[in-house]
DNA sequence: GCACAAAACTTTCGTCACAAAACTTATCTC
DNA sequence: GAGATAAGTTTTGTGACGAAAGTTTTGTGC
């Protein structure tokens, strides 16, 4: 079938598109890659001659977006000099949720410079008392910065609906916020640092199709499901998060599961969030709503049975509503990330099964269930879209 | 907020990229605008320079894609020569469903040079009775070609499972046809016009995105719901139609509206389709399953309470399903398309009340259910779809 | 009726980025 | 130490675009 899709307009190419193009080719190979390439190599794998590669990396060599490395002896002929991404390139990542507020300083190669993180408990907390927590961290992150690096901006994740412009967090409700812009006290200690805002399950996602600049993660067509007290989610199709007409995309919580059951407190009732989310489960299993997923797993571990019988249904309404979407969008990939991923032994099984039985075409297609290992994946995925746009428009951030 | 996206890795770029990309927005311009734009007007709207818009016209004008019209007189200054897409590179739309039999021809411009059709009723029928019908049809368009046409593709829209390559059609329930190849016979009247087929519900979106090539239509984010017998479905975000990993995508009659409730011949329980498409609308009336929509609409106009009954269930339905949907991608825009479209003034209140209560950013977005008016869309979209191919790369279909 | 203004093209020329191919450099092997 | 091998550089040519000056075709005013 021809690819039905792609009525974006482009816009006019101009000589200088062509090197910007190209630059952003080259570049996204040398951060991508798994291991440092040489001039050469760069050619080959992009097609660009010999002659071409090298005047594009000289140019990213002098602008900082690209470092040699000492000569590589291997066999005959002339030892070929390596390309890594720059370290002095990053970005910064930062988290705010229910149980983490967390920073990170990630380069252009995707690697963690430095982290700082603790895990309050932050429901129905006061803002300011967040944020000022993440300014520390921040702070703190921002001081080991390496000699001469540049931080070229700050993503900050949150649980919650961000709108269009990345200014504002309109609603929050784990945390208990609403319609506050948490930038206002941090710009402060970013000094200029350009800083935006996003969905906590959007970012992640982000990481996970793209856990380097410029190198694609081993799904590019998934449902990010993100379950923390509420249960947040992310769609990605073709490489690309899905962030809808208005950014609010991704609230895979308040999808009916049993409409006109459990009443929830988004106005709805019967959403997948209240069998699947934290409180639901907690509730459900007879315990405090404080209870951790990893705890409850233990109960249940231990024979607990209103536990098992909780995560049971959450296993049941997760694999109804996931088949649902798996239809509607054909992704064949389920990652389970945040809390969440602790149930992850033992809700997909549960999951498996009702996919199976469930999606349509599910003879001629793979399903598969995996766990996102990183807890504040958020923060990496922040950090990690202001480093793609670096690989993708790389003149703007050449240094003088 | 950042656009979180586009990981999707670019190809290098070389001159020709810049030539093709340059014509592409020429033509698109040309190809999309409401009246004929003169090469001076198609300078102001792309950013080209003239010269540039000039040289690059000359070749489409010469490729045969872009036709000059006789000089516009219009106040002083040199009078403007007005550019239309060429009525002579057109490309085929084809449909079969379970009510239609169509064939279109559609020119670069969008406009429809000429249509055969007819309303046979294919449910549980014999592939080849259909595609001989199909064939007919197909002649007698293909005949009425132009002097010195081109026809540059034919797009095939079905209304069942297609596979990824565009060559089998997996399953059509309704038509209770099962894994074939409906290229085969129809190839021999095609003599070389490559044939594509596609999901019917996809392809109308298609259409509605992009109702003549290169030209947006009203609205870039919407869910398309085609009920027929069953109910097939398109989501288009960002201008594009999303047909996922496997080209499967779209089967919003199979999301669960209340699992566990009535089973589907398609393994699972519950499905939208079981509520809202056509067979389940007849069942619940008490009315013959061949009673079509527009009669049932009659019927509850009329004061009929179990036909009444029937489609205010299936309102809710769809309501809740949508609402979920939106929920998770935040397409503002609900497109009613096919025969459930004859009962779009009747169902809309309900679905829109639904999607006001359910929908979390309710509050911050617009919210529309409109009707796509054309009853065999499939067919224009698997034309567009060819046309668009033209539109995006030029290059390959300039004439010798 | 004729200069002049206006606007739509066209032509000429300069620039920029890439490809091709020849050339240089650095290492290994025999 | 000669030759092979491969990396990287230099030179030269080409194609496509922009800038600016030139040409064509109309309307307007005296």
């Amino acid at each position: 079938m021809l690819p039905v899709s792609d009525a974006a307009a482009p816009l006019l190419a101009h000589q200088s598109t062509l090197r910007e193009t190209n630059l952003a080719v080259v570049l996204r190979c040398v951060s991508g890659a798994a291991e440092p390439p040489s001039r050469a190599g760069v050619a080959a794998a992009t097609g660009l001659t010999r002659s071409t590669v090298s005047r594009l990396v000289d140019e990213l060599v002098a602008g900082g977006l690209v470092e040699e490395g000492a000569a590589l002896l291997a066999g005959p002929g002339r030892p070929a000099t390596p390309l890594r991404p720059s370290g002095r390139v990053c970005a910064l990542g930062l988290q705010v949720n229910a149980a983490h507020v967390a920073a990170r300083l990630i380069d252009l190669g995707g690697r963690m410079l430095s982290e700082s993180r603790s895990e309050p408990d932050l429901v129905g907390s006061e803002p300011a008392v967040a944020l000022d927590l993440l300014a520390d961290h921040l702070r703190e992150v921002l001081a080991r910065t390496p000699e001469g690096g540049r931080v070229v901006g700050a993503g900050l994740a949150l649980p919650g609906v961000v709108d269009g412009s990345g200014e504002r967090l309109l609603r929050a409700p784990n945390l208990g916020w609403r319609d506050l812009a948490p930038g206002t006290g941090l710009r402060e200690q970013l000094h200029g640092i350009p800083l935006s805002l996003g969905n906590e399950a959007n970012l992640a996602a982000h990481a996970f199709v793209q856990p380097a600049p410029g190198r694609l993660g081993r799904a590019g067509h998934f449902v990010y499901v993100s379950g923390e007290i509420g249960i947040g989610g992310a769609v990605v199709t073709d490489h690309r998060v899905q962030t809808g007409r208005h950014g609010f995309a991704g609230e895979i919580g308040h999808m009916p599961f049993r409409p006109g059951g459990d009443p929830c407190p988004c106005g709805s009732d019967g959403c997948l969030e209240r069998y699947a989310g934290r409180l639901a489960l907690t509730r459900r299993a007879g315990l405090p709503p404080t209870t951790t997923l990893a705890e409850l797993d233990r109960l249940a571990e231990d024979g607990h049975a209103a536990s098992r019988a909780a995560i049971d249904l959450a296993a049941e309404a997760l694999g109804v509503v996931l088949a649902g979407v798996v239809n509607l969008l054909d992704v064949p990939t389920i990652v389970l990330g945040g809390e969440i991923g602790d149930l992850a032994d033992r809700i997909t099984p549960t999951v498996q099964a009702r996919l199976r039985a469930r999606v349509m075409a599910a003879d001629w297609m793979p399903l598969e269930v995996v766990r996102d290992p990183d807890d504040v994946a958020g923060a990496s995925g922040g950090a990690l879209l202001h480093l793609s746009r670096v690989v993708t428009a790389p003149v703007a951030f050449l240094a003088a």
